[in-house]
DNA sequence: CGGCCTTTTGAAAGGATTCAACAATGGTGG
DNA sequence: CCACCATTGTTGAATCCTTTCAAAAGGCCG
């Protein structure tokens, strides 16, 4: 019994001091519940680049991503990739409608994930109908997000699309919490390519000229800094007056 | 007692001849369950152009679509518009995270619906977990559907996308069961622009090029007939070999 | 330090857009 | 019932922007 407590306890603090739980689906639940999500899930980690899911294989698998940042993206036959969307701590991956993954989820950088069985944790869902419907919220969530990124593709200029991602994932790449705020990129330009539905050429091009203009800064391809926000926030929301 | 048994029995008649219940929300309950989501529910009609729900305003509605077509779009401030999908009977409208519109919904021709208050049905949630169960699965539907149509605008070709949505929806606005399937078009020309992210010029090319062909049979601008179903896949996958 | 992969830059080509005008459609009222 | 009008759809020509192909520069790891 003691031991027991104990045991408890210590799976409680593991979530306690898990940064991502205040964004993830477990952020609804108190501590006993905790507890009983915890006994299904266990910390799995990814090396850069490994393949988390493979888009129309099945898994009986979901996560919670814990560190570092996730990729998810989609193959045409004949090779042509759309990246829609990266996942960031605290965001759930995984729910699908017959078990075959819709989508490829690859590490980029190493990640670090909370894994559960699928099954297990719908078994949870009669226990705790809170964790349904966090899982509902949350994925009304992306799908609005999503609806956001097609308006992007479909009728953003490039520049648009440019100043809409850096602005989106200013905070979520920030590198620190000072002044001036470097966004620190994870991703590869081809990354960013196929999320912004453009060549790795083009992202290369605009960023020059961004940076020519003084919009921003490029202290390395992957370390940039926005100079001027309200500007570029106008051009994100395509109210730039030019 | 006699009295609400019939009245009972007349609700579920109600729902037993509803088109729509197959493929919708309800199609988890059974006769009880589905008395008890009548008790809060209501049919509602909307004419041709009629708006559902207005983008950034609230709305305690939500809805199950029973007949017609609903478009669902997002404006840029500068009248730049995307419409990010279309409803059919059985499909669901109205979630929200905060209860603000995310999205605008605007009838297509005549559309019955069948209107909640969405806090009573999250009332019922709790009585009735399917209900919730199945609404998660619905929406992850969205989301999948949603990326498909991600890949559709920031990788595919004019005709891919022209082929994609010809086939997508070929059995949903298929005018009768028979051969050859003409596909009776609801919306205009503009509302297909503005969901596969061109000009309607650009449509409107590319369907004369398409009759050109041999691929389609242009019967007027809303009646038209695929000739050539096993190319027409080839191309919305991207495997012509042209 | 060398080699490989990523990123950048350049020049030419291609496809969708834009702007303009015309044709067709379908709903309305005389 | 038909003619008219407003809306919707089509066609043409020039332009613009991104892509494509090619090559050089830069960065990173062994």
């Amino acid at each position: 019994m003691r031991q027991e407590q104990e045991f408890d306890a210590a799976i409680t603090i593991r979530c306690m001091s898990c940064g991502a739980r205040a964004r993830a689906v477990c952020s609804a639940l108190d501590c006993q519940e905790l507890v009983r999500l915890n006994d299904i899930a266990h910390t799995k980690y990814f090396k850069p680049g490994a393949c988390i899911l493979a888009e129309g294989e099945s898994s009986s698998s979901v996560f919670n991503i814990i560190n570092g940042s996730v990729r998810l993206s989609r193959l045409l036959s004949d090779g042509r990739r759309v990246v829609t969307g990266f996942l960031f701590p605290g965001d759930f991956l995984g729910l699908t409608l017959d078990g075959t993954n819709s989508i490829t989820a690859e590490a980029i950088g190493d990640v670090e994930v909370c894994r559960m069985e699928r099954k297990k944790l719908e078994g949870l869902f009669v226990e705790i109908p809170k964790l349904e419907h966090r899982l509902l919220e949350m994925t009304v969530g992306e799908l609005i997000s999503g609806r956001d990124h097609m308006m992007l593709l479909a009728r953003k200029t490039l520049r648009e699309r440019m100043a809409t991602f850096l602005i989106t994932f200013e905070n979520q790449l920030r590198e620190s919490d000072e002044e001036p705020a470097v966004i620190k990129l994870p991703m590869a330009r081809a990354d960013i390519a196929d999320y912004l539905g453009v060549t790795v050429e083009t992202i290369s091009r605009c960023l020059a000229a961004m940076a020519e203009e003084g919009l921003i800064q490029l202290l390395s391809p992957r370390r940039i800094v926005i100079l001027d926000h309200v500007q570029m926030e106008e051009i994100a929301e395509g109210e730039d007056l030019d």
